[in-house]
DNA sequence: ATAATCAGCTGAACCGGTTTAGTAGATATC
DNA sequence: GATATCTACTAAACCGGTTCAGCTGATTAT
């Protein structure tokens, strides 16, 4: 097998404490001792096995997270990989790793918790896609695992939370669309299940409020693509039908559009829409895509950090607040269509920090 | 802390070795104790703790895998999650967990690995993204990492490979593409260093050569967005422009396709498209992609399957081959176009099944 | 009837670290 | 000069499982 700590107290001619003593740093070996050892470990390639380590701290230097989404939309979701190399930054620097798990099963979810609860498989978790009363945060407690949350549970929950508000994004789009003169702004939701589809849609309405503009034309979706689609069917049917959509995230922002446009309208001279998430693809659309852009690498940095910070006890105690995410304007907004009646003058786009190339004339 | 194996030995009036035995249901305890000991198990609630089963089984009880890309990149493709997610649906039978690692900046996927190996953290890893001439099966070879790699490396491997062979979906795409009268089909490669980048478009040069034509509009890209702009550019600069264009993965195909129209070409009037994963976004597209409908979820499970057969003994020495992928038609390709007499003007946007909006005229 | 075998169990060693209790020798205290 | 204190270390217990050697009492073979 591999060489041990008792390889090393041999070479070194110590005990194994002392080998002990001299890599974690601690007190109790002379200067001169430790750099023997140091010496020691260091020509037979000792690596101290993570396993033992664990047994005797009682830690599994890991972390965990669940991810509950079917696969079809996980694939296409740009949220996790980005989150996820967030969360791997922090913890390159703390010799933790992350344990993954995907429940794609209704079920199965509960049953990965308590998997890396159970055998102690890592030290604490990290929680996404809150939802309303999240049932998680009570099953969490009952296994004592420590945990950190995406955004405030609005449920009573005891874990640090680190959260990135979608108000601001979600106001900006609107307010970009009101200045265009649009003042029939839709929004499709996401599940208002979840936290974050709820907090979309209130900040809808905030602004449209604020707008002095009725927040009637809401369609719930799923975050999901043929949603999407259903959403916007749903809401272009109506007689008072939008001028503009705000879709509560990117793929079903791209679906909408896509069947806005196989229904003979153009985007965006008969509609605006605008996304959230800005993944990737969204630049490459046809138009591109007005879009709220998130910064999810960095959620994950701050979330795998005040994770390892409960762990060692020195946290704050209070919630992370990062950086509201920006409004990204592209071609898939523009000025509100002119009616078809009167012609009286339609809002310019006034100071557009980029020209909509793809403007109806 | 914790319940033990001690406390239930003692409640069950039997000794530690007795319990192990009983619970891993090896000969050596009688049915009758073997129940009354499982009983109390139950009723105390006991959980194993992993950490001691890995240090005295020498088992980590865990599979790496570690994902080296560009996070902007990561979170536009969709292999990934599908695939972790079959992964996850094999572990979850052999309580197995996943350790994720993501190596962002240069020379972390060697650290990763190291990493991983090191502390003991994992008992194997599946590689993926194989490159030509892949130092990584030198590096775990050296870790003595057990390993399966996705696709056989073309340099010597004595790791298992579970392969999903792209051939065939290439070869479909092109004889589509020839059963549509094209003649010059272009081919915008992934990066030539990966093999799936290399294989694919020596399938294109293959399906050509056997439909008697050149395979001379080659331009290789890196699977990236912006790299499918490029090299569409390179492609639809030439003399000889293609009139259909085969790509290596829906990324590039949609900012290919996206870009195409931007310079004014119809899809598939002017130009045929096809892409490679069947991304769920592609079908919302305008028009939806034709692609080829790979299963990353069926392949991590194979890949998992694969490595935990080899870490337990029951490799049969066979690499596996999956399913091949299959070509899946729809709007983006058509029939090429007949060559204007006179003018070398792009040809009038024919019956396209969805008014492209925001073609600049 | 005695030896050989075997099922069923126990006690202890072991995995590779951490940590506690204890000790020898040097230094400080009075 | 005897005692207390401190430094630098060692030996051993410990974490919670697995596994091996050995012991017992019953069954089978001769």
């Amino acid at each position: 097998m591999a060489v041990t700590i008792s390889d090393v107290a041999q070479a070194a001619g110590v005990s194994k404490g002392a080998v002990s003593y001299a890599l974690n740093g601690q007190p109790g070996v002379s200067d001169a001792t430790r750099d023997r050892i140091l010496q020691a470990a260091k020509e037979l390639g000792w690596k101290p096995s993570l396993r033992a380590k664990g047994l005797s701290s009682a830690k599994a230097y890991a972390l965990g997270l669940v991810v509950a989404r079917d696969p079809k939309l996980l694939g296409t979701d740009p949220f996790f990989p980005a989150f996820i190399a967030g969360i791997e930054t922090t913890l390159a620097e703390h010799d933790y790793t992350l344990v993954l798990s995907v429940a794609t099963a209704p079920g199965a979810e509960e049953r990965a918790y308590r998997k890396l609860a159970d055998g102690g498989r890592v030290d604490g978790v990290i929680l996404t896609d809150v939802r309303h009363n999240d049932s998680r945060i009570g099953l969490l407690r009952e296994l004592k695992l420590p945990a950190v949350t995406l955004n405030r549970p609005d449920a009573d929950s005891p874990f640090p939370a680190v959260s990135m508000d979608d108000t601001d994004g979600i106001t900006a789009a609107v307010d970009h669309l009101v200045g265009l003169g649009h003042v029939r702004i839709g929004h499709v939701g996401g599940a208002q299940e979840y936290i974050h589809g709820r907090s979309r849609r209130e900040a809808w309405e905030a602004a449209m409020a604020k707008a002095g503009l009725a927040a009637d034309l809401f369609a719930e979706a799923d975050f999901t693509a043929p949603g999407g689609v259903a959403a916007t069917t749903e809401l272009l049917r109506r007689a008072d039908r939008p001028t503009a959509i705000v879709y509560a995230n990117d793929l079903m922002a791209t679906s909408g559009q896509s069947y806005a446009q196989t229904q003979g309208l153009t985007v965006p001279g008969d509609l605006s829409v605008t996304g959230y998430d800005n993944a990737e693809f969204t630049q490459y659309l046809n138009p591109p895509l007005t879009t709220i852009s998130t910064d999810p690498m960095l959620w994950g940095r701050a979330a795998a950090q005040a994770l390892l910070n409960q762990l060692n006890g020195t946290h704050s105690g209070e919630d992370t607040q990062l950086q509201a995410p920006v409004l990204l304007v592209r071609a898939s907004t523009g000025p509100a269509p002119v009616p078809a009646a009167g012609r009286s003058s339609p809002p310019r786009p006034s100071g557009q920090p980029r020209a909509s190339s793809t403007a109806t004339s």
